[in-house]
DNA sequence: CAATCAATTAACAACGTGGTTATTCACGAG
DNA sequence: CTCGTGAATAACCACGTTGTTAATTGATTG
């Protein structure tokens, strides 16, 4: 490979010269500047950033870590974030596993953007982190944690769909999703919230998966009245329990509306264009993007900030029908 | 940060014994070597692997480069190719845009693995990566590149497609897609060697987009009598296709069967499973990461490489009905 | 004509490694 | 006692840049 020192050779001059024309600097001479360039552009020079990285101490380098790449939203995301660096002139690079983080660090990333459920999973990486010179932002978090990060407030987000099946006339209204505490005590008071009377009937847990949504309506327990209305908790989950409501015989809306969580695009090709409530991936980049570059030029910015949910309007919702008993 | 100097100064030695302690060499007293380590660890030693690169003239970094991140195939196939490259210790970074691709090679980038219509869409950049240093193999072409490659014969799916509906009794088949030659033409020469007499009244153009799909069919012309059987080009054209058909009230496998082109896991989540024709894009992912790296050792192989198509059976495909009227 | 000054260019240190060569040291053989 | 000898370590160069400092010009001025 030619570097600066093959063009001052060349060029007769010395190689510190080379590399201020090619800079652009004012301390070299307009007509030796336009020849340097010539020869460098002649002989296919390509600067060496390794180089120029080593000694500036940046990368430009910025590493996403996420851990399931199964669920659309994460390609979704990564796309969003991709797309978000390149506008800043950094560089994203993937990470999957703790030990890609490692290596991200050991390459001198300047900047790390982590989604929650990496860190969640694997605790003793929240304390390195926070030791590591690469500046970190957590995203995707349901609660605080102690580094900056972006929360996703889904308590407010499920609130908002409760609110919003309720202002259509359901007053039975079933949670498809992850049985775990903070989750369904989110439902539970949204709930409570929208003047209804929650009931632990109204649970249907579910795997994030289209199979988990599919089976925990197609598989639910006989006893119990079908609500008028239901909320998925991802994506994947609603497509699934949509397939299954429409094979038991609902029609969805009219016999039977219908949220899911997560904004992702392709909700609106579902057999019914599925309304949404959740964060706006594109938000989200962009304030993950803009903030931790912040961070790695020493801008101050929020430790912590919220992200709210939008609801997306689409056909999946009509006013509850009769049959509602309550 | 703490370099190796730092440790040097720390243990009373000098820092190119450090080097080798921490390259565990034999030159080093193990004893010395332990003591070393242990330091190393104690003052939270993390190797600078942007100096190590600067030397070694390696960088274990691979660009991917691709263009529409839209459709899920490119989603999928990059997770795909972050996990191959993951377990041959590379590291993966993402380009959309010819600018992007030149600045992995001004990072040093190994190699780089490139989606063909990338290229196509940017024609000087054929040339240009010919002459870089970084490896470079393309995926995904129709016709051979003057560049490593890996081919996918489009030609042969769309063949395999065609005679597997003919094995159903199918006699006439429509062809949603693009209005290219050269996938036309692959498709009437699949028809004819099916022994079949094809008609353009067949070819129900498209773009390659869900909207696409739906179009073609749905406001086909009146005229043109319903095939039995339909080939989507690719995925988003072809769940597009089905849900059109749906809502013209066709069953489907029943009245009208469907094969879609693409892989994707996800077709199987379709209204009906939609049987899918085309490369795994697991084999294309860890053939592309293994040649590449290859090329990078400098360990011999073809320049072209064929995927040859798979056929998932699912259930979008029955016996073509009476109506078959040829 | 020497001194001064601005403009231009050259020389060099540094970034953190990995390799190559030189030095030191202890020890045993002659 | 001296001379290898081998083990262990130190010293140094290179990788390709950037930034700082020093040197070289040519013109200007008193």
């Amino acid at each position: 490979m030619v570097s600066i020192k093959d063009i001052a050779e060349r060029a007769g001059v010395s190689y510190s010269t080379v590399s201020k024309a090619l800079n652009d600097s004012p301390l070299v001479k307009e007509e030796t500047k336009r020849r340097i360039l010539e020869i460098a552009r002649s002989m296919g020079y390509q600067r060496n950033l390794l180089a120029r990285h080593l000694v500036s101490g940046r990368t430009r380098l910025i590493g996403f870590g996420l851990v399931n790449l199964g669920n659309p939203i994460f390609a979704n995301l990564t796309i969003q974030l991709h797309r978000a660096l390149a506008a800043l002139d950094y560089r994203m690079v993937i990470a999957i596993s703790p030990d890609e983080i490692d290596l991200l660090n050991q390459m001198r990333a300047d900047g790390l953007v982590i989604w929650a459920d990496l860190v969640s999973r694997h605790p003793h990486l929240m304390e390195e982190l926070g030791r590591w010179q690469a500046k970190t932002l957590v995203i995707g978090t349901d609660e605080p944690v102690p580094l900056p990060h972006v929360r996703f407030d889904r308590r407010a987000g499920i609130a908002k769909a409760v609110e919003y099946l309720r202002s259509f006339g359901h007053r039975r209204i079933g949670f498809i999703g992850s049985s775990q505490e903070i989750k369904v005590r989110a439902f539970l008071d949204a709930v409570q919230q929208a003047g209804l009377t929650p009931s632990l009937d109204w649970l249907y847990p579910a795997e994030p998966t289209f199979e988990g949504g599919y089976r925990a309506i197609r598989y639910a327990r006989p006893d119990v009245p079908m609500p008028t209305a239901f909320i998925g908790l991802n994506n994947l989950i609603t497509k699934g329990a949509l397939r299954a409501l429409l094979e038991l015989g609902y029609r969805v809306p009219q016999d039977v509306s219908l949220i899911g969580y997560d904004n992702l695009p392709d909700m609106q090709f579902a057999e019914v264009p599925i309304t949404t409530v959740g964060p706006s991936l594109e938000e989200v980049a962009d304030f993950a993007a803009h903030r931790v570059v912040d961070m790695i030029d020493g801008k101050p910015g929020p430790d912590a900030h919220v992200i709210e949910p939008i609801l997306i309007p689409r056909a999946s919702v009509e006013r509850a029908p009769d049959r509602d008993d309550t």
